[in-house]
DNA sequence: ATTGACATTGGAGTGCACTCCAATGCTATA
DNA sequence: TATAGCATTGGAGTGCACTCCAATGTCAAT
């Protein structure tokens, strides 16, 4: 696959993926003779996987170091279960988080909806509830 | 209330509370004769109002516009409560893919427990179900 | 063989949201 | 009143994660 197949696919680009491989992010794709790359299905995995953890909110350096570990192979399972429990638990403590915003936004709206001649610092009041 | 008191109640360092009044995200506070900052309750609610936009992801720019807006006074109302339902939309998004990953992280979480001695590969392979 | 669309590189630039700093001033306590 | 520990300012600096650029090369189609 081109890079910009590829761009299209996982909606990165052509700079990013560029940008992924240089940082260590994902493998170092093969080239042609000429030096255009040509990404294999293995590749894709590895890009969606750290496209994934970006999403997520995972530091680009967080990436780097479990790849690094991944690369020192079997011995490091362990640290590397470790890095995703802890970046696990991050997320799900983001997500509790985002839920109680989304809670307090949702009360917020309802009360412009009711209460649209109430004035101004009633809704204020109202949104740290 | 002094800026360091505000600082320690919101966990927001003394330098971000001086930068979020300067860029128009909590109100102007009032001074003593010799310049120094008085926190009222009042100033607290937007400070917290703030601050919950910020860790929910909503970027400083979009707090300025619906500070802008809520200054204006009642007219803005419909302005402003569109605002944030499309924040609330774009929060509700952001829940949904960072629960998919959560989901996708448990299940590679789970893989490390129970095939501490599978090849590589195929953890690769189970990353991105 | 020429054209046009794509690819490559290293390095510079961008945007966001802080964060730090030096110079200076205020204030409560010993 | 001296000292220590706060506060103020404008502006510079930081860190992250891209994003853009110019110069140059590759390649498929006409």
């Amino acid at each position: 696959m081109t890079i910009a197949e590829v761009s299209k696919k996982t909606e990165l680009s052509a700079d990013t993926l560029r940008y992924y491989e240089r940082i260590g992010i994902i493998p170092e794709i093969e080239r042609s003779e000429s030096g255009i790359r040509n990404y294999t299905d293995y590749d894709l995995g590895w890009i969606e996987f750290s496209k994934c953890m970006r999403n997520s909110g995972m530091s680009i350096e967080s990436i780097i170091e479990y790849i690094k570990l991944y690369n020192k192979g079997d011995a490091t399972l362990e640290a590397r279960k470790q890095l995703l429990v802890s970046q696990r638990d991050a997320m799900q403590e983001k997500l509790n988080e985002l839920q109680a915003t989304l809670d307090k936004l949702n009360k917020k709206i309802e009360n412009y909806g009711n209460q649209m001649s109430v004035h101004e610092k009633d809704i204020l009041k109202n949104k740290n509830d």
